[in-house]
DNA sequence: CGTACACTTGAGTGGCCTCAATACCTGTGG
DNA sequence: CCACAGGTATTGAGGCCACTCAAGTGTACG
């Protein structure tokens, strides 16, 4: 994968236009990253293997897990609320945003979607979709309808389980945001923000040591995190100007980042913590 | 269970007490459910039977789900956070809250479990607990531990899947406390709360038509919604004020649904669309 | 009768919001 | 090439909602 860094969260587009200065060929086609979709194991997989082992056998049903896959252009939905879906589905690449919009307006996002993340949690197990999910960039959509899901429960517990932990994970992380808004102060909210997007990235490998791509503007933040953009901006700047970290362009860096943990009260555990118990296997597979 | 009317809101007491203002006989909506405690159905049962319908068998095994009973003392830990738990828990009487407390002394209480909830999710699917789950009342905590949790898996599928429904409800409720103080005033987020738990009430057969026993501190309440109880008291006359809700003792009485709903922008949709939807049942059982 | 706890109410403060103006970047079209 | 529009970020002025601190009430309990 050897594209430079302009939107470093485009796994798989071979050739990423490089800095924003350039000019860009063609803006919204998707046609670019259709073939290598997902090399060698998708981000999903990646995710279950960092945590459980697998069998070849598991493996070979996760390779052949998804029943369809489809394109979604950027800022385009890809669940709508309201409607009805019958089908889990896995976001395989681009990011996306789930949220919700009040009747006056105002609106609320819950959480960014990255590759490897389920897509229709919980939404699929209500009648009608109680969230909507919007595409940031051209994104892949791969759906895994029920019968094969509870096939998987049957014949691959150790998978089961493990996406079973990946709800849990989901769940953990709406309580951290309620725990974040409803507790803490603007700049511990966009600082927590930061470091969680950080570790997130880093996980999947779309992000280095220290600096990683946006990808959310400040109003989309303030969504996030129930702020204004506008004081996003002045939160930001209360942040450069200790020093905590650094914005070229879209890309974020953080200087000082045990500063920046100390000052969001952020346990880098709360993510590591997201590993299975291993009571989850009371026995081995064969 | 020896004393008197101290704690009302633990179910199982004979002896409901009256409000302490006008000297009624029995409490309104307290009653009913006074003297069945846990007989003939739990309240999990309930819950899952009001959703899918169960075989004998299932019924049979719902009975004899739980590893061993505990009681826990009001304002006792069910659950420390940071500490391991190997088991899946059901509250089966009383009520409890799960809350997290910060480094420097702030709660964010995330919710209040009451009767038939899971206790453990999603904690026990982790390392160490996430959040304290602490007793409101003297609690009946039961436990489910692994081994059989994925026999039911395997052997009652159609429990398996409502189980799963259930834990969706859980995340979801979390989003909903997320829009909630991300987005909402003072006014409108304890409204929610209140139609909130007037429903949740009402289907465990806990609340009457529009009135209920508030189980919470205001200071408890201010914790729940991201706000002091110094500021809900004031929210609270100024829903009192304007003739929505009427507070007797610790009973509170909704005296205007549609237009509490309405100021709240409850939807009692979200509540009822927690219904499972029916994919998740490709095929009938025997 | 004194302590403890929850609730109420007031006065003053502060964090974040609203409104608004400006600057910048990017893509589009003259 | 420049003009223009749309989206995004920055910065200022003023206002409001909720906070803090504090005093006072009512109830429960020893």
């Amino acid at each position: 994968m050897p594209q430079p860094h302009d939107h470093p969260y485009i796994v798989a587009r071979p050739a990423a236009p490089a800095a924003e200065t350039e000019p860009r060929g063609r803006r919204r086609g998707l046609q670019a990253q259709t073939n290598p979709v997902m090399s060698p194991a998708s981000a999903l997989t990646r995710k279950l293997a960092a945590r459980t082992s697998l069998s070849p056998a598991d493996l070979e049903f996760l390779d052949a897990l998804y029943d369809e896959t489809r394109l979604v252009g950027a800022n385009r939905d890809i669940i709508t609320e309201g409607y009805k879906y019958d089908a889990l589905a896995v976001l395989r690449h681009g990011m996306a945003l789930r949220y919700r919009v009040l009747r006056d307006g105002r609106r609320q996002i819950l959480n960014i979607v990255l590759p490897g993340d389920f897509i229709g949690f919980p939404a699929c197990f209500f009648d009608t979709a109680l969230y909507s999910i919007t595409a940031l960039s051209d994104a892949v959509v791969s759906s895994i309808r029920f019968p094969r899901l509870f096939q998987l429960f049957g014949e691959h517990p150790r998978i089961g389980a493990a996406i079973f932990w990946l709800f849990s994970c989901e769940a953990a992380m709406y309580a951290e945001r309620v725990i974040g808004i409803g507790q803490r102060s603007a700049v511990e909210r966009l600082a927590h923000l930061l470091l969680e997007l950080l570790t997130r990235l880093q996980i999947i490998g779309l992000a280095d040591e220290n600096s990683f791509h946006m990808p959310l503007t400040q109003e989309q933040i303030g969504d996030m995190l129930g702020l204004t953009g506008v004081h996003i901006s002045r939160t930001f700047r209360q942040l450069r100007n200790d020093g905590l970290v650094v914005i070229a362009g879209q890309v974020l860096k953080i200087k000082d980042l045990r500063a920046l943990a100390a000052l969001a009260d952020f346990e880098r555990t709360y993510l590591s913590h997201f590993r299975m118990s291993e009571a989850l296997f009371p026995e081995e597979p064969g």
